[in-house]
DNA sequence: ATAGATAATGCAAGCGCTTACATTACTGGC
DNA sequence: GCCAGTAATGTAAGCGCTTGCATTATCTAT
């Protein structure tokens, strides 16, 4: 029976150099395990025959994958795009492709992720934020997967993490407003159920509140997730409160960007009658106006050094370390001084 | 020599059931053609060992990954993002997985991309734009792989696509500008060279002008990349000419945001002074104040459709179909009357 | 009961590649 | 020139799964 005639495989190429299969799978792999006339002759065949090896098969035997795989709460605002395409260039540079999916913030969505990309082959996994169920590390451990998370700073976790004190970072923040004579205060947060880096930036606000000797307890917080439109809405509600906020502190710049909208639209001055705060320093914070005043976030230099460590600990069987990164203060146009009225 | 632990594999499985491989592959994969008694046992089985697929066999074995690879050009602002959750969202409903990679706007990284997917066993693609070397839609025939092309219609091309006439929306919108009054108009466009978007909506201007008499040739454009920094610099060149433009086109909203921004920072009132317009009508559009007059893509629905689409081909190998989808105009506050000074 | 049909299961041949090991082709030192 | 030593290449055994076909169990109608 005639093949029918179909994507050109590793044995095609050799028959056509009239070498085996072994030669042609070193020149491709180690070329300097081939003698230089042997491998012309095998890479014009592999040209003329259009041959590229088969991905699966070339797992199956070597079991590599040489892939990474990513699962990010959303792709939908640019929170972590800025910090993946460094990951995915690094990772570029070492050999590795990186597989990257969304989990829409939903924990179940992102453990059948997680399965997904184990079951692929995944080398190892970049995981954003630590809370999840503990089951999904076993599992890992169970397929001898290595995990590193992003975007958050917790020692002596299960798995080792780079990022940032976000708690740290927010107390910073708040002390600044505060600073500023801003007593009453309100938060806009994403859900922080299951979401430590949302978890962490309130207890920052509260930290701050504390060490000032105010009441922690007092700070009315709207969890909502993280849309322009509920920041909009969400701070409606906030700002009808009596006695109203003068600073009203958010999650991150795209809840900030929409309570930014919201106010002008309420014909509210920012920063004159409500301070507003972001958080993340994505591209948005500086295009609103006024600019926004934020936690400026390396993400470049996270996702970077994310890959640099998951590579070494997928190659070396090493547990990874868990890296600080620092953040910063940006002040901008929309934080202003306590409008005392 | 003992085993070592590793993953379990189907003959774990078969074995601790107490059944053949081939049963167990059969209750993974065609549960009814397995009797209850025996499912039950090997789901049990399955259940204890913690068994999971290895992706790389099942593919090689069974010739089809259902997988679906898409390379946009960025992923660092939100312009394909939404189309591509709706077009994941889709897949996912239909047993597909997607594989995301971004180009960088550069062909060589997208040829590349391509190739890395197709050698992945993507069962098809999903391309951004039509404007590509022919060798690639070559390349995809001879390895009997479709694609699919969105965010753009063109009817009678190399590959299907999705997606809304670019030169006739954008044509559209400058007829809308030029019935405000406008004469001196300038544009901000993408670079053209290879994307077939950029080229088509510079055309559309073009068509705008020429149809009321207008010199297309006297249209001062700058081509620069899609970032926001990039939109304001344009804009302060542009907005140096003498006779100074009365509207300023942009290519998309990220540049028109940047624009924006520039003329605020240059105490110039939009669209008092001058009128700035988008295109595709992202979150920015509605951010940004004046809020930004631009052209509606209907993203979701391309994204949504694109994947159908495209699973379509897969599935039954067909030729696929070329879907034109409507544009609108969205009107908000910046683009105002030509101002006759 | 029993032949004949049908459902459930098992057997075993690949899928296209990598790689340990075996074989053959070159080196240079004498 | 010959031999040890090394470099280049070939041989073939899997990797873990799916699936066509063969076999066996179960059912239906007489």
């Amino acid at each position: 029976m005639s093949k029918l005639r179909s994507a050109p495989t590793l044995d095609d190429v050799a028959r056509k150099a009239g070498v085996s299969t072994a030669t042609v799978s070193r020149c491709l792999n180690a070329p300097d395990r081939v003698v230089e006339a042997t491998r012309q002759r095998v890479m014009q065949a592999v040209e003329t025959l259009g041959y590229t090896p088969n991905f699966a098969a070339r797992v199956m035997a070597a079991k590599r994958t040489f892939t990474i795989g990513a699962i990010i709460p959303t792709m939908e605002n640019a929170i972590f795009a800025r910090g993946l395409q460094a990951f995915q260039e690094e990772l570029h540079k070492r050999g590795y492709t990186l597989l990257v999916s969304s989990s829409a913030y939903r924990p179940d969505v992102e453990e059948e992720q997680i399965r997904t990309l184990v079951a692929r082959g995944a080398d190892g996994l970049l995981l954003i934020g630590h809370d999840r169920d503990p089951k999904i590390y076993d599992y890992l451990e169970h397929q001898k997967v290595p995990a590193m998370v992003a975007w958050s700073y917790i020692p002596n976790t299960r798995a080792p993490s780079i990022g940032f004190d976000n708690r740290q970072a927010m107390q910073a923040l708040a002390d600044q407003v505060i600073g500023l004579g801003h007593t009453r205060i309100a938060m806009i947060s994403g859900f922080s159920t299951g979401n430590d880096r949302a978890r962490l930036r309130i207890e920052g606000v509260r930290d701050a509140l504390r060490k000032t000797g105010l009441k922690p307890e007092a700070l009315s917080i709207i969890e909502t997730s993280y849309e322009v439109e509920n920041g909009a809405e969400a701070f409606a509600q906030l700002i009808s409160q009596d006695p109203r906020p003068t600073a009203i502190l958010c999650g991150n710049d795209v809840l900030a960007a929409g309570a930014l909208r919201q106010a002008q639209s309420m014909g509210l001055n920012v920063p004159g009658d409500v301070s507003i705060t972001g958080f993340d320093d994505i591209e948005l914070a500086r295009i609103v106006s006024p600019a926004l005043t934020t936690v400026h976030v390396p993400h470049r230099e996270m996702g970077g050094k994310a890959a640099l460590e998951l590579v070494e600990m997928v190659e070396n069987s090493t547990p990874g370390s868990t890296i600080r990164l620092q953040t910063e203060i940006v002040e901008r146009h929309s934080l202003g001084p306590a409008n005392k009225s």
